[in-house]
RNA sequence: GGCCCGGUGGUCAAGAGGCCUAAGACACCGCCCUUUCACGGCGGUAACACGGGUUCGAAUCCCGUCCGGGUCACCA
C-alpha cells in the first residue's frame, strides 16, 4: 500500500465498498429524451419559507413540463440547527401549495423511490466510501486544525491583505503523512477531510447558468472540507454525491450559491461525474426604508409561509403569484387560458428574470381576487370556513350556524358570468359581509352630503309601502324610479346630467339612501340581491331603524 | 475589502444594434357605461443609474463610476 492508501485506511477504517457499488446500485434513469430531473433538497431549520416555495414551484414546473421527475432530499448534515417537525412542514406545506412531489420524502415521515435514502444523515457510509477513494487518489486529506488555528490563520491573513482561507501555502495539513496523521490520531485529535484543491486561482471557469447565462469565475483553490469532524459531509460534498447518484439533471437554486459553483464543478470533475446543469433563481425581495433586500426569515413574517395561511389566501393564489414572478411570459399565456391549469403552462428557466423580485402585496391581491371571483359559492364557503375554523372561530360560528344562508350570501354577485372581484384573501370577508349578519351588524347612518334629511325620510317610507321581496333586479329598480317624481328626483340619469338643477337628485341617490338604510354602507354588491337575502322582515326593521335615528 | 451577479416607470417586466416617439400587467388618476360597488371600455401620469467609448445608428456592445444584492464556515 502507497502513503495515500494507508492513509486512507487510517481514516476510514470501516469503509469496505467502493464507488463501483454505488454506481451499479443507482443506475441511469429510464426517462425519455429531455426529460429534466430536478430537486429541492431543504434543510429542515426551520418553517417553509416563501423562497423555499418558490424555487420548489420553479423546479417542479420544470420537471413537469419535461415530462421529467421532482423529488425532495433532506439535507439534514448540520445536526445543531435543525428543528423538530421540520421536515414534516416543509413537504406538508409545499403539498398543501400543490407542489407534487414524484420521489424522494413525499410526506413527513415517508420516502418513495429507487434512489433514497433522501436523508443525508442516513448517507454517511456512500458519502465515505466516496471519501476514501478520493484520499487514495492524494485528491483529499485529513486536517486537524482546530476552530482557533483557522482563526489564527485568518487574522494573520487579514492582516496581510491576503485573501483568506484553507488554500496553497495557508493550508497546513495539505500534504501530511501517514505517520504525521497516525500520531495525532493517536494523541486522540479529531481531524476533518479537506480536499486537496488542484485549482489555480489564476485560472479562470466558466459555465452556462440557465436563468444568468455565461458566468466566469476564478478557479477553486480553497481545500474546503468534504466530510466534518463527526464523518457527515458539508453541503458541497453531499451535493456532488447526491446529484449524480440520484441522476439530477438541473440543479435549479437560490442564486446565494453562485459563488460556490466553481466548487462543485471542481468536485464533479474530481470525482469522475457529469456535473448537472445550473441555474440559480434569484431571491424573493422586500423593500425596507426605501432599500431592496432579500426576504428574511427572521425579519418578514411573510417570509415563512405560514403567513399566506394565516391571512386566507388561497395556495392557489400564491402560487399564481409567484408563476407571474417566475415566468415573464406567464401573465399573457394566462389572458389566453384563464382556466387552465398552471401545470400546463410551457415554463422555460431562461424566461426567469436574473435579478430579485419585489415581493408584491397589491399584485398578489390582484391575483387572488381574480382567482377567488372564479370560485363558485359552495367552493368559497368551503374554503372560507376552513379558514375560520382555524383563524377566527367567532366568525366560524356565526358563518356554520346557518350554512344555507351564509351560502346564499356568498353567492351574491357570484354565481355569475362575470362574477365580482370582491376579496383577495379570507380574512377580508367577515368585515366585507358584516351587514349580512345580524351579529356583525353596525348601523352607519350618514347621508350622503347632497341628500337632505326630510326628503331621505319621505323616500323611504314611500319605499316601505311598494317593496316587496320577490322583485327581481328590473321591479325593484322600476319602483325606485317609480317614486322619483313624486319626491322631485330624476328617474332618468340622462335627464339628470343634463339638468341637475331641476332635480334634487337621481334614482342612484335614492338608491343610495336606501343602501345605507340596509346596509350601512356606501359601497356594497348589488343591493336588490341583498335585500333577497336579507329577508323583508330584517330589510324593514332597518329601514325603520333608519327612519327614527335620522 | 476580494470575488461574483445585477441596475428599463412606484412594482413586475418586454426588449438580442435601426421595427423604440420604449410593449404589457399591477397600483394610481380621469372619462364612459352604470341603482351602488365591481366588471368592462377608453384615456392619462410615469422609466432605459451616470460618464466615456465603438458605430452612420446604442436601452441593447465595450470600459469606468456609482448604487443594489450575494458570497467569502467543520451552515445550508
Amino acid at each position: 500500500m502507497n502513503n495515500y492508501e494507508l492513509l486512507a485506511e487510517l481514516l476510514l477504517p470501516d469503509i469496505d465498498k467502493t464507488p463501483d457499488y454505488y454506481e451499479n446500485l443507482y443506475p441511469e434513469r429510464a426517462l425519455a429524451e429531455g426529460a429534466r430531473v430536478t430537486r429541492i433538497a431543504p434543510s429542515p431549520t426551520g418553517y417553509l419559507h416563501l423562497g423555499t416555495l418558490f424555487t420548489s414551484l420553479v423546479n417542479r414546473i420544470t420537471a413537469t413540463s419535461t415530462n421529467g421527475i421532482f423529488y425532495t432530499r433532506i439535507e439534514d448534515t448540520d445536526k445543531k440547527r435543525e428543528v423538530e417537525g421540520g421536515i414534516e412542514d416543509i413537504i406538508e406545506g409545499l403539498k398543501r401549495f400543490g407542489i407534487s412531489i414524484d420521489e424522494g420524502f413525499i410526506s413527513g415521515n415517508e420516502e418513495s423511490g429507487n434512489y433514497g435514502p433522501y436523508q443525508q444523515s442516513k448517507r454517511a457510509e456512500i458519502y465515505q466510501t466516496y471519501v476514501k477513494s478520493l484520499i487514495k487518489q492524494g485528491l483529499a486529506y485529513p486536517c486537524f486544525c482546530t476552530a482557533e488555528d483557522l482563526d489564527a490563520v485568518r487574522k494573520e491573513q487579514e492582516q496581510n491583505k491576503i485573501r483568506t482561507g484553507y488554500h496553497g501555502k495557508w493550508a497546513k495539513h495539505r500534504d501530511i503523512t501517514y505517520n504525521e496523521a497516525k500520531d495525532l490520531i493517536e494523541q486522540g485529535k479529531t481531524f476533518v477531510i479537506r480536499l486537496k484543491s488542484p485549482g489555480n486561482e489564476e485560472n479562470r471557469i466558466t459555465f452556462e447558468d440557465g436563468i444568468k447565462g455565461k458566468i466566469e469565475m476564478p478557479e477553486n483553490d480553497e481545500d474546503f472540507v468534504l466530510l466534518k469532524s463527526d464523518g457527515i459531509p458539508t453541503y458541497h460534498f453531499a451535493h456532488a454525491i447526491d446529484d449524480h447518484l440520484m441522476h439530477t439533471t438541473h440543479v435549479c437554486r437560490g442564486d446565494e450559491w453562485i459563488s460556490s459553483t466553481p466548487k462543485h464543478i471542481q468536485l464533479f470533475k474530481l470525482l469522475g461525474f457529469k456535473p448537472p446543469k445550473y441555474a440559480h433563481v434569484s431571491p424573493i425581495m422586500k423593500l425596507e426604508n426605501g432599500a431592496k433586500r432579500k426576504i428574511s426569515k427572521r425579519k418578514d413574517p411573510e417570509a415563512a409561509v405560514h403567513f399566506f395561511a394565516e391571512q386566507g389566501y388561497d395556495s392557489e393564489s400564491v402560487i399564481e403569484y409567484l408563476m407571474t414572478i417566475a415566468a415573464s411570459d406567464f401573465e399573457d399565456w394566462r389572458r389566453a387560458n384563464p382556466t387552465a391549469d398552471y401545470r400546463t403552462f410551457k415554463f422555460n428557466l431562461k424566461k426567469m428574470s436574473v435579478s430579485g423580485a419585489l415581493f408584491d402585496e397589491n399584485k398578489l391581491n390582484d391575483v387572488s381576487k381574480i382567482k377567488v371571483a372564479s370560485m363558485n359559492s359552495d367552493t368559497v364557503y368551503n374554503k372560507l370556513t376552513e379558514w375560520a375554523k382555524e383563524f377566527d372561530t367567532e366568525f366560524f360560528d356565526i358563518l356554520v350556524s346557518s350554512p344555507d344562508y351564509t351560502k346564499s350570501v356568498l353567492a351574491i354577485d357570484r354565481d355569475t358570468p362575470k362574477p365580482r372581484k370582491d376579496i383577495a384573501k379570507w380574512s377580508e370577508a367577515k368585515q366585507y359581509f358584516e351587514y349580512m349578519f345580524d351579529m356583525l351588524y353596525k348601523p352607519c347612518i350618514q347621508l350622503p352630503e347632497n341628500i337632505n334629511r326630510d326628503d331621505a325620510i319621505a323616500f323611504l317610507n314611500e319605499y316601505k309601502k311598494v317593496y316587496s321581496s320577490d322583485d327581481d333586479r328590473s321591479a325593484w329598480f322600476d319602483k325606485i324610479k317609480s317614486l322619483c317624481p313624486a319626491l322631485g328626483f330624476a328617474a332618468d340619469t340622462k335627464e339628470y346630467k343634463a339638468n341637475p338643477e331641476n332635480f334634487k337628485g337621481s334614482a342612484g341617490d335614492l338608491s343610495t339612501i336606501l343602501r345605507i338604510a340596509v346596509t350601512g354602507r356606501r359601497n356594497t354588491p348589488d343591493l336588490c340581491s341583498i335585500m333577497q337575502v336579507l329577508g323583508k322582515t330584517r330589510v324593514m326593521n332597518r329601514i325603520d331603524d333608519m327612519i327614527n335615528s335620522l
